[in-house]
DNA sequence: GTTCCCGGACAACCCGCTGTTGTCCGCGAG
DNA sequence: CTCGCGGACAACAGCGGGTTGTCCGGGAAC
């Protein structure tokens, strides 16, 4: 399967002739000749019915047109999805599960125009993604950021844009399985278990948030996929963790896991994006627009963040 | 743009290493290595992070994964849309302004998911089409058919799917401009304008329904194209043509062309689906029940039709 | 009917790309 | 420190696709 094969069945399909459409991909009448009859080839059937004054489409020409031309149009998005200039928003989410990625759906369904290149730096930490935006590669990145604009290196602008509200979420068998709220002080007494965590963004928030209530937070211990997670928190009488509202997990209607908001305050994940000052990417702007609208409607709840957030 | 340098970087993102990928693909690593590099040669960005224990995706890579993916997808639809056996339902329509595209363009709404290939055998007679499908290169064709069940070629199965109501068409400057009926009676005086008819279908159809009401159609008279053709109507006193319910063409608001329906009776234009007997394709049965549903809907109704469509 | 010319196909040739084999190198694990 | 995995580089071979040159068939003009 040759794009320049089928780029040139196009061609000649559209002049109608040969000789036309190889002066028009800049080639001999004989190699536009060869590049369709190797097509004709490979696919077993014949396009164009020749004729003397140039050729017409055949039946299974017709049919192949509008796929060749989806060809076309695939290759060409490949190439400008890595073409600085003409490429789409490329924007970093941390984690294809969290608060970030769901939110850039919704705004992708809101736009269903826009070209948007979501990616995962999974295991990159903060700084690692900022000289990713700073060189260019990214064009922003969605992330909580406890520097939030005290230490975003020069060339750069950030704004915090969500706060995702947390969530205990906890198996059938928990003692606050059946709660409909759960308020933080009601919770020191309930170990929250949040293991596999690398990244000091995370670490820093939950270390603050266990000081702030007296609660007992455990960031560390081994993590052996999410899948391992939710099924033993679905078996635990004991275990709870925190999600944010805004993440998505998926698990088996077995478990029957259950998310409880936290109220009384809400502690909330700060969420930033930050993007190059200069020359920024058109569609960012609706994209911070939207959020904005967004973020708004939450101000004046019963919140909590930790202090450096504030 | 080289399919197999796409195919071979999803492969080798998909093994996470150059030696798996290249195994999969039967070629040796470094064949493997060479595409990948030629591609982000070609594209001026570095695809891969190699590593001692194989490659992770950089930020430009994850970025074009999707889109690589997609261009993949692109080139098997290229294959499918002309192998024998697997390949989308294909169907003839003879010009795509008329009822058969636009009916089959409401079926495709109506189904999102399907696979369809339509094309327009423009210039080519009934027998050329019929023999389309009997070859196997054309699943169906869908258009008027005067013999009907008669004279259909052994091993092709036929059905009057759909009666295409007339109506008039007339600029704003015709007497019969703004009626909102009008009668095969009321046209006896009016001329009746169908130039460019060269198939013997439509034509014998117009000859009959002039005789049957005593009206005076012209299927002869050369023809410049539609444009040409509805700007003439726009500005003429006394030209009108029939147009059927469900064709579709498109003229500029300053032409005010009004469509007037015909009424007792109204003349409508049979239109049949032809397929082959033996091992049709699987979607064309949806296709035809739906065809069967919507014309259920216009039985009983005070129409029209030439002896041989009885 | 004859002639002309356009447009496509075929043939021969040549270049360069792309694959192979053979080898080296770097890095992580043991 | 050593081993081995995995990728890159080099040299070479084969062929695929390009070019030039030529022929052929059919529509248009006379």
């Amino acid at each position: 399967m040759d794009v320049d094969a089928v780029r040139t069945f196009v061609a000649v399909t559209e002049a109608g002739q040969f000789q036309a459409a190889a002066d028009e991909l800049g080639i001999t009448q004989q190699a536009a000749s060869k590049r369709v009859a190797n097509l004709e080839r490979k696919l077993g059937v014949v396009l164009f019915a020749r004729t003397a004054r140039g050729v017409r489409l055949t039946v299974d020409g017709q049919a192949l047109l509008p796929h060749a031309r989806e060809l076309l149009r695939a290759a060409e998005r490949v190439t400008a999805a890595v073409t600085p200039g003409r490429r789409p928003l490329r924007i970093d989410v941390v984690s294809r599960r969290i608060a970030p990625s769901n939110i850039l759906q919704a705004f992708y369904q809101q736009h269903p125009g826009i070209e948007l290149d979501v990616v995962a730096l999974t295991n990159a930490d903060a700084t690692a993604a900022l000289a990713e935006v700073s060189a260019g590669t990214l064009d922003a990145t969605f992330r909580s950021l406890r520097a939030t604009a005290r230490t975003v290196p020069a060339g750069l602008r950030s704004s915090r844009v969500v706060d995702d509200r947390h969530e205990l979420l906890v198996g059938p068998r928990h003692p606050l399985a059946d709660a409909r709220t759960v308020t933080p002080a009601e919770l020191t007494d309930h170990p929250i278990w949040m293991p596999g965590m690398s990244d000091p963004e995370p670490i820093g928030y939950y270390d603050d948030l266990a000081k702030a209530f007296g609660l007992t937070i455990d960031t560390v211990g081994p993590m052996f996929g999410i899948e391992a997670l939710l099924a033993e928190l679905a078996d635990s009488t004991r275990l709870a963790m925190f999600v944010g509202e805004g993440s998505r997990y998926l698990w088996p209607e077995s478990y029957d896991l259950r998310r409880i908001p936290v109220v009384n305050p809400t502690p909330v994940y700060p969420l930033s994006v930050i993007w190059r000052a200069d020359n920024p990417h058109p569609v960012l702007a609706d994209f911070l627009d939207y959020l904005e609208t967004r973020y708004r409607a939450t101000l004046g709840e019963d919140i909590w963040t930790p202090d450096w957030a504030r």
